[in-house]
DNA sequence: CAGACTGTTGACAGAGTTGTTTATAACCCC
DNA sequence: GGGGTTATAAACAACTCTGTCAACAGTCTG
């Protein structure tokens, strides 16, 4: 009986697509275990490829982990930018915005990455303006919105952006912890109702000044 | 020339300092680089032992990391409970409150190791009521100060709660970074300033109740 | 079709990590 | 002091991970 050679079909992607892949592979392992958390191995098995495909594309753990981190965070921002801009000028809709940012979070799981990064010590740009955006329009909005006499500071629109920020940020990954915690439920109800009650305080914050 | 034996001198420690000397070491490398980036050599190393006796005392690396972990959790705990209760009673004291749990947690770490053990999906039982004891003792403090036609549910109390926690906890692992980024300073003393706006906007929702 | 270019991979090397084995040294009790 | 107990550590084993190398296989151009 003759040798059948095993022909190994190889599918062969172009550069740009298979950098995608591996990307999308990579995100995934950064969202659930951190950037020290990336193998190789797992990252071009769950891509598809071979770990030396990785090597072949990024040259080294590090640059691919380098580059992972780069679009994730331009993603970010991105995300954070768009729902601004749904609501734009409209600050009744305080609670939909932190509500859409809020289920952004949980469906990339970015949260997550920035508190990794910064755990980890990585540089976290925004890639752009990062919050300070966020904090011109919120101001502008509220200066149109408040009485004469009021005077509300940027510094002070800028800390109620911070705290919304580290709102959002923490309470995807602790949220429920503490909730649950403090004698709440700390289910996914729970959750939303958190960052209503959370709305409205910020709101008021900005009518009481 | 008679070969000198050369007989080495070892120190001999009971199980419980040597345990708490490895734990220690432990815990500076779990504040850090995390659980996961926990090393048996690197923790034997500061503890100025070997790594076989590190598992002679713990059995394995898991065991050492579960010890080191439930130590830490413990000492957290204790921490804010302690805070709470030195300024008990005295609601303005809100601002001394929120300022010695962020030095605690800068000085030790722990809110890192929260976040971490959050991320890495371990379970973080305050041991004992962990927040709930917080939330009971805000509340009654309110309750008392608080106008007679105003009702605050203990539900707002907790989630009042619930947010100092994000805010400290987050803060003190991407406070400076969101700061900076929200285009405030980012420096010590910008913390610091926003922990106090912090609090005034706690008591102010209290009061506004 | 010939040949260059490049994406792809199996096999291997080297470093690092956890855990075991075995011998030694300190301490305690009789 | 003798003997048992236990803390300690050197040496080793097994495994995992990153990175290299050489060979293979698509794709495109002449």
């Amino acid at each position: 009986m003759p040798r059948v050679e095993k022909t190994k079909p190889r599918r062969r992607l172009d550069s740009a697509a298979a950098r995608e892949l591996i990307l999308d592979a990579t995100e995934k392992r950064l969202v659930v275990a951190g950037p020290s958390g990336i193998r190789l191995q797992e990252v071009a098995a769950d891509a598809g490829v071979s770990h030396p495909t990785v090597l072949h594309h990024f040259g080294s753990r590090e640059l691919l982990v380098q580059a992972v981190i780069s679009r994730s965070l331009q993603s970010i921002s991105g995300a954070i930018v768009e729902a601004i801009a749904r609501s734009q000028g409209d600050e009744t809709q305080a609670e939909a915005i932190v509500e859409s940012v809020a289920t952004t979070f949980e469906k990339t799981g970015h949260a997550r990455v920035v508190l990794w990064l910064a755990l980890e010590g990585y540089a976290i740009d925004g890639s752009g303006g990062g919050l300070k955006d966020v904090v011109e329009a919120t101001h502008a909005m509220r200066l149109a919105r408040s009485k004469k006499s009021a005077r509300p500071t940027r510094d002070d629109t800028a800390r109620t952006v911070v705290l919304a920020a580290l709102a959002l940020v923490g309470g995807a990954v602790i949220g429920s912890t503490l909730l649950q915690n403090a004698g709440l439920v700390g289910d996914a109800r729970s959750g939303v109702q958190f960052r209503k009650w959370l709305a409205r305080l910020l709101i008021a914050h900005f009518d009481a000044s």
